[in-house]
RNA sequence: UGUCCAGUAGUGUAACAGGUUAGCACAUGAGAUUUUGAUUCUCAGGGUGAAGGUUCGAGUCCUUCCUGGAUAACCA
């Protein structure tokens, strides 16, 4: 038996390393959030990475709010990000936590490290410590306050805490090293005073501590094994270990990875957060987001964005995704799970002048060939259809298996049509398309022998249901929007990006789906009912259209 | 200009301690199948940043260089 050898990436391998070498057991892992804004793409990479790694070795995963910062933070995001990770399908079971319920805790590291004498109390403003940071090459200078008393640093810190003092009056700094060539390690700050409610711990804390002195330190307090966070994390590392040592605590360790970008689409925050506040986009779910709630909008489903971590993996360096990747994702997941449905976007009116008038008839069409079990359903079909205004070419090329005056094409699930004649109105444009259908060459039971190179789809006029369809692009126009130096990124707004159709016209069976159903429209593409909807008219959300390599012929 | 990180087809990502023609996916092109010009199937093109060195043998080790990114918030 050749047995293959599963590749790994570098984290997995570190992973395996440390089980080998008994250093762990098992394997736990965090997803740590700050709840200051909706999850997007680049985290659905940082959620696979952390619950799928865990999951993969046996190991846990904790969810942790990052809240230390009460300024910009709100429950609100706490329960979307609870949603959002939830839809992704990951479980952090019991396992919920804040960095905020760890404060009384952090507060004492802090306190042990004052005693220690690794920290001290700076009573000078912002400016003047930034300005006594230096610059990369050039080493900083120790500020006067930094070889206060144990005593005094400790009286201070705790009036600090007991709030004597106006915000910005004084922080907490760790004693390292003002030369360092690492500027965090250049006495970083790590507490700050904040008169300012928290949305978790409300007015009980007045000073809260800095990234830098919450989060290696919260990874210890649940004995995470593997603290995986993004590149620009790594020159935290050597103090996110130095606090760790100078407090003796369980070791946890920091590995970074590259994060994940993805062409046309942006994950900051704060750009993200402009669209919503600019009006360009209805919300932070609109379906042209890269947020999981968008995308969720959209139609894309859970399993695509969990196989697109999956193909795109973990490295160490800076990526750029393409989109048409993550496209052929939900390609590949829907293609297993939509119903193909019939609706006309552009409508053309097609008449069969020998089906007697007056008359429909049931036809049946598989919901997915790629999936009998989802059954059949029933198409009402009759004198009078809609086609595709696209599907109709006067003096078509010999390539084009539409149809064309005196041609063949097969209307898909009922006859193969003969187009006789095209109606013009006074502008010369086509108005109506006159066919005669072959009444043995029915779907399933044709006996007439006729080959039609083309399918068309169709809905049957008098049955059909109007519908409004909401075709997207992608938001921006450039690959790598809100990169370029000088240029404002809604400058890179693609304005085309949504296109509202009113025009549509569905067919019968479309009735009985609901918003969050996913279909595809043959032909076109898929579309995802949107919660919009109502019930007399449903809304789609185009999720993404289909291969079309006639199209590129043209 | 310090320090740190990273360079493998167009884009990502593999090649386990140096060992056959550098694999896979998406993208691209050609063809087959098809009652969706979809899906599916087959085939093709295209790659180790550069130069030296070590070695029987280098994507992998060494040296130098080049390129890209990160880095100076009382943000995380």
């Amino acid at each position: 038996m050749s047995e293959e050898r599963e590749s790994l990436n570098f984290i997995e391998q570190i992973i395996e390393d440390d089980l080998k070498s008994g250093k762990h057991v098992e394997i736990h892992t965090r997803f740590p959030p700050e709840p200051n804004g909706y999850l997007h793409i680049g985290h659905t990479k940082a959620i696979w990475i952390n619950f799928n790694i865990a999951q993969k070795y046996g190991g846990k995963t904790n969810l942790r709010f990052d809240d230390t910062n009460p300024t910009t933070e709100k429950s609100i995001y706490v329960e979307n990000i609870q949603k959002d990770i939830k839809w992704l399908g990951y479980d952090w079971e019991d396992r919920m936590y804040y960095t905020s319920n760890y404060f009384e805790q952090l507060y004492n590291f802090a306190e042990q490290l004052i005693i220690k004498g690794y920290a001290y109390v700076d009573d000078q403003s912002s400016e003047l410590i930034a300005e006594q940071k230096g610059t990369p090459t050039q080493k900083g200078t120790d500020s006067p306050f930094r070889n206060r008393s144990v005593e005094e640093n400790l009286d201070l810190f705790r009036r600090m805490k007991a709030g004597e003092f106006k915000d910005g009056e004084k922080v907490l700094r760790a004693k390292i090293d003002m030369g360092h060539t690492n500027m965090l390690m250049r006495d970083p700050l790590i507490y700050r005073i904040k008169h300012q409610t928290h949305h978790n711990t409300g007015d009980e804390w007045c000073i809260y501590p800095m990234y830098d002195f919450a989060h290696g330190q919260s990874d210890s307090i649940e004995n995470i094994t593997h603290s995986l966070c993004s590149l620009e994390f790594i020159h935290h590392r050597p103090l996110y270990n130095w606090f760790i040592e100078k407090l003796g605590i369980y070791p946890s360790r920091q590995i970074e990875f590259a994060r994940m970008n993805v062409s046309y689409m942006i994950t900051s925050k704060r750009k993200l957060k402009k669209l919503v506040d600019n009006g360009i986009v209805t919300g932070w779910d609109d379906p042209r987001m890269p947020t999981v709630a968008g995308m969720r909008r959209r139609g894309y489903p859970a399993s695509a964005l969990r196989l697109f971590c999956e193909k795109t993996g973990a490295a160490k360096r800076n990526n750029l995704q393409e989109i048409a990747l993550l496209e052929s994702c939900v390609k590949e997941e829907l293609n297993k799970t939509a119903h193909r449905v019939m609706v006309v976007n552009d409508p053309l009116k097609l008449t069969i002048s020998n089906y007697p008038e007056n008359e429909s008839e049931e036809l049946t069409a598989i919901n997915n060939p790629e999936n009998l079990e989802d059954g059949t359903r029933s198409i009402p079909f009759s004198k009078h259809l809609l086609i595709e205004r696209a599907d109709l070419m006067e003096d078509a090329p010999k390539k084009y298996f539409r149809l064309s005056q005196g041609r063949n094409v097969r209307l898909k699930n009922a006859y193969i049509i003969h187009c006789d004649d095209v109606v013009k109105n006074e502008a010369g444009e086509v108005i109506e398309v006159l066919c005669s259908y072959y009444p043995n060459s029915k779907s399933g039971e044709d006996e007439s022998g006729i080959k039609a190179k083309g399918t068309l789809h169709w809905v049957s006029e008098d049955h059909a249901i109007p519908c409004t369809v909401r075709e997207y692009d992608r938001l921006f126009k450039v690959e790598a929007p809100g990169v370029t130096p000088d240029v404002d990124f809604l400058d890179e707004v693609n304005e085309a990006s949504l296109k509202v159709n009113e025009n549509a016209f569905m067919e019968p069976a479309l009735k009985s789906y609901h918003p969050g159903d996913t279909v595809q429209f043959m032909r076109i593409g898929y579309f995802s009912v949107d919660e919009d909807s109502s019930s007399d008219r449903l809304i789609f959300n185009r999720t993404v259209t289909l291969r079309d390599s006639w199209k590129n012929k043209k």
